[in-house]
Formats: structure tokens, C-alpha cells, sequence
RNA sequence: GGAGAGGUGGCUGAGUGGCUGAAAGCGCGGGAUUGCUAAUCCUGUGUAGUCUAAUUACGGGCUACCGGGGGUUCGAAUCCCCCCCUCUCCGCCA
């Protein structure tokens, strides 16, 4: 959430930031008004508790000198039920100012482009060079399943359509792809692993931003309310709700998970197989920082994720969000984009963002700056890659005529010496 | 899942209705003293909201907070109810 004294000090400036995001901005207006009223509430009920409390300390100091209190203790009681009445509507005005707290997204931060939608985001690089062929390259559903790497009829047959099932090779290629990737992180980046709960409750949800608007998109348990976690973001970041955080920072966590989603999409090519499904497995970084380092951090996180792609030799473009196009809680936002063939398209296997305090305020995430003083971390984090895409983009750059699978050079120590899937 | 014990400030730990936002100790900050290392003494040391102030800053007032929520009372860390969590024992279990 923002910074209620940055709302209320520069309203221009975060009006601004909601048009530019293409936001409603009337949450504001309505924030606004409720804060006003807010305010006089509070001061009015306060004065009234003041008022007891002094008159009740009387009460007490009379009582031990032998004093008949019986006339002010009925003034007090009195006063008593003002305040009860006063406080109900204080609770309710507080209930519906954090409600609308909540529901404010994030500033854009200032340098990024600024657009409705996705086609004003700007292709910050691309990286490496499309894979060519001398026959017409298929896509990874028709490759995979002749080589028993997944098969996605029986999945939906278990659970439903959007819950792929890897077999085989598929599954031992994402295993060695995670295994990979966390290594990575660990060894090269200096990241710590995590392996987190994959369900969360209400509050971590809020914590990071998922709830209260996305409640729609998640999957929750019908006894216990918990919700399975729609990122490794959620639970990883929340390791440090209401902390303040006694390391050194930054702090480098990364963890893998599955990752569950409802959101549904529409069916048909461009979502078929393993591009758009219901759970999938990703890697995830989260960084916790001094906030004059964020920027910079937001870079070296974009690296880290880069380096992945690097190493498996794929060709990738990075996007830099506009400010339509960035989530709820981001305030800048790079995308990482692998080239698919059989796919003949663009597909998203990273976000890597900055929320600045954004979700340390909503989750109460401090540390102590070099006065002592608790300050408000900046949060960061990104996928270092989600895996369902990767293995698209491994299996149909990777393919042969005769359908059998190439597998990059990185990854085959952790195949066991396999080179090639057929 | 059942039974019992317990959850107080950075930590240890006192506190069964008012003089307790909270003793004491430890830790930490500032100062003094001692010719080393160390020790001693003094002093300060929670968070949030809100009002006030105003160039910021510093400050001051008030309210709330002793696991969370509700209740009793003029007044609650303290009494009552519900929930959560931790520990011990039992049950079940990969």
C-alpha cells in the first residue's frame, strides 16, 4: 500500500500514477473523503477517552479517601456510552479507509514508458538469434507427446484441462531444470534457498498484494481458508512479514514451487500444452533491500534471470513494461520473453519487478537504517524461470527432423550425460 | 484429535482491577571517571495513529497496543467468553 502522508501530500503526483496506469481512480477519490472523515472521528473520540481517563483516575484516587464517587461514576458511565457509539462508527470508517488503502496500486515509477496497454511496453534488448530450420518446425504438444515427455489428456482426466502431467523424459527435464536453476542462484548469484509452504493464509496473501483483488484467481481451501500459493513471491516474501529484518541486507532468497493459478484461458492454439495452464512449477528470486539500492538491485535481479537463458543458450528479448501493463503492485517492471518456433511466438517466462515499499508497508517488512531508526524495506523479486515455457522454448528450439530433442549443453550433467531425447 | 501448562517491551522476567506503558536484570545509545585490558557511576532507550507546530527538522499533547477478537466496569495486562499459537503427555500417521 501507499504511504497515507504521500497521498495525502502529493495527490497530484499518485493521480497521475492511476491514469497513466489506465487505474479507476475514483478508489482514490472515495480514499480521500474517508480519511477526512476518518480524522475528525478519531480526534473526536479521543478527546472523549481522554476525558475519562482523567475523570476515572479521579474516581479511583477518591474512592481510596473514603469518597461518595457515585454522581461522576454515572456522568462517566454516560460519557461511556458516547463513546461506545463514536468508536462503532470510528471502526467502520477505519475498516473501509484500509479497504480502500488496500485497493490503491502502486505509483509507476517515473521512468518507464507510459501506455494503456502491451503495445506500449518497449523492447528494452533481445538477446541471441532465432533457431533456423530446414523443415518445418512443430510445436512442443506434438514433439512431446511422441516422445512420452507429458501427457495432457490423462491430466485433465485426474484433475481437469490446465493440470499437465509430465512423464518420462518430461518430467526428468524439468526436475534437471529446476535443479539447475536453483543451483544457479545459490552458487553463482549468492541467493539462499527456501523451500516455503505452498499454501498460505489470508494475511500473507494480503502481505503481498494478492488479496483483496485477486481472491478470484486462487485456489482456497474450503475448511481452513488457505490459499494455494499463486507464486513462490507470496510465502517467501512473507518470511519477514511484520520483522524487522536483523541481516545485513540485501537479503537474496530463492525458492522453488509449484504455483497454482485459476485465472482460466481461452483455449485453443495459442494457449495449447504447456503454454497456459492451471499449476506449473517456477523459480523464483525475492529480494529484500535499502531502499536507495532498489533501482540497481531490480538490474542485478534482471541479470540473474538472464544468466539462466544465457547459459541454456536460448534466444530471448526483455521487456520493459508501461505503466498500463505492470501489476497491481510494481512500480517498474521488466518482462523476459523466450522465442518459441513451433509457437512461431513470444513467450513470457519472467517478471522481474521492483514494488519499492509497496508491499513492506502492507506487510509491515522493516529494517534499521544507520541512525537506528526502523525504516521500510524495498521488496523485488522475479521468476529465474517459470518451467513450463522453458521446456517449450527447450523442445522446439531443440528439435530434430526426425522429432527427437537436443538438449543445450548446460543442462546435461544434470540429465545424467543424456544429450538428446528421442 | 484428546488432556494439561503457558503466551508481558530487543531478551530474561515481575505484575490478579486504579498510584503500571508496564518493576528488576541483561542488552543497546549518550555522558563521566579510571594512565593499559577491564571495571564503576550517571542518564537515555517500544510501536502505531492522531492533534499541534511549522520552510524542513526537532519537539510537545492525546489515543491505542501486555498473542488476536469480543464482553463486564467509572476504570482491564489483571475478571468473563471465543479463537490462534507454543510446550509436555496421549492418540493417529508419511
Amino acid at each position: 500500500m501507499l504511504d497515507i502522508k504521500r497521498i495525502r501530500d502529493n495527490e497530484a503526483e499518485v493521480r497521475e500514477g492511476l491514469i497513466n496506469r489506465n487505474a479507476d481512480t475514483k478508489v482514490l477519490d472515495d480514499f480521500i473523503e474517508a480519511d477526512k472523515k476518518r480524522r475528525v472521528l478519531l480526534t473526536e473520540v479521543e478527546q472523549l477517552k481522554s476525558q475519562r481517563n482523567t475523570v476515572s483516575k479521579q474516581i479511583g484516587l477518591k474512592k481510596r479517601n473514603g469518597e461518595d464517587t457515585t454522581e461522576i461514576q454515572n456522568q462517566m458511565k454516560d460519557l461511556g456510552v458516547e463513546i461506545a457509539k463514536l468508536d462503532q462508527d470510528a471502526k467502520e470508517i477505519e475498516e473501509s479507509f484500509q479497504n480502500l488503502l488496500l485497493k490503491i496500486p502502486n505509483v509507476p515509477c517515473k521512468t518507464i514508458p507510459v501506455g494503456k496497454d502491451e503495445s506500449a511496453n518497449r523492447v528494452a534488448k533481445t538477446v541471441g538469434e532465432a533457431e533456423t530450420f530446414d523443415f518445418e518446425p512443430k510445436d512442443h504438444v506434438t514433439l512431446g507427446e511422441n516422445l512420452g515427455m507429458f501427457d495432457f489428456e490423462r491430466g485433465t482426466k485426474i484433475t481437469g484441462s490446465g493440470f499437465p502431467l509430465l512423464l518420462g523424459m518430461g518430467s526428468r527435464l524439468q526436475r534437471a531444470l529446476i535443479q539447475f536453476m536453483l543451483d544457479m542462484h545459490v552458487d553463482k548469484h549468492g541467493y539462499t534457498e527456501m523451500l516455503p509452504p505452498f499454501v498460505c493464509n489470508a494475511a500473507s496473501m494480503t502481505g503481498t498484494g494478492q488479496l483483496p483483488k485477486m481472491e478470484d484467481d486462487m485456489y482456497k481451501t474450503t475448511e481452513d481458508g488457505l490459499y494455494l500459493i499463486p507464486t513462490a513471491e507470496v510465502p517467501v516474501t512473507n518470511f519477514y512479514r511484520q520483522d524487522i529484518i536483523d541481516k545485513e541486507l540485501p537479503v537474496c532468497l530463492t525458492a522453488y514451487t509449484p504455483c497454482f493459478r485459476r485465472e482460466a484461458g481461452a483455449a485453443g492454439k495459442v494457449n495449447r500444452g504447456l503454454i497456459r495452464v492451471h499449476q506449473f512449477d517456477k523459480v523464483e528470486m525475492v529480494k529484500f533491500v535499502k531502499p536507495e539500492t532498489s533501482y540497481d538491485e531490480l538490474e542485478s535481479l534482471l541479470d540473474n534471470a538472464e544468466d539462466v537463458l544465457k547459459a541454456l543458450g536460448l534466444h530471448y528479448r526483455i521487456l520493459e513494461l508501461c505503466t498500463g501493463d505492470i501489476s497491481f503492485a510494481a512500480a517498474k517492471c521488466y518482462d523476459i520473453e523466450l522465442w518459441a518456433p513451433g509457437q512461431d511466438a513470444w513467450l513470457e517466462v519472467s517478471s522481474c519487478s521492483n514494488f519499492e515499499d509497496f508491499q513492506a508497508r502492507r506487510a509491515s517488512i522493516k529494517y534499521k537504517d544507520e541512525a537506528g531508526k526502523n525504516q521500510f524495506v524495498h521488496t523485488l523479486n522475479g521468476s529465474g524461470v517459470a518451467l513450463p515455457r522453458l521446456m517449450v522454448a527447450i523442445i522446439e528450439n531443440g528439435q530434430q527432423e526426425d522429432g527427437s530433442i537436443v538438449l543445450p549443453d548446460a543442462i546435461v550433467p544434470y540429465m545424467g550425460g543424456i544429450k538428446t531425447i528421442k
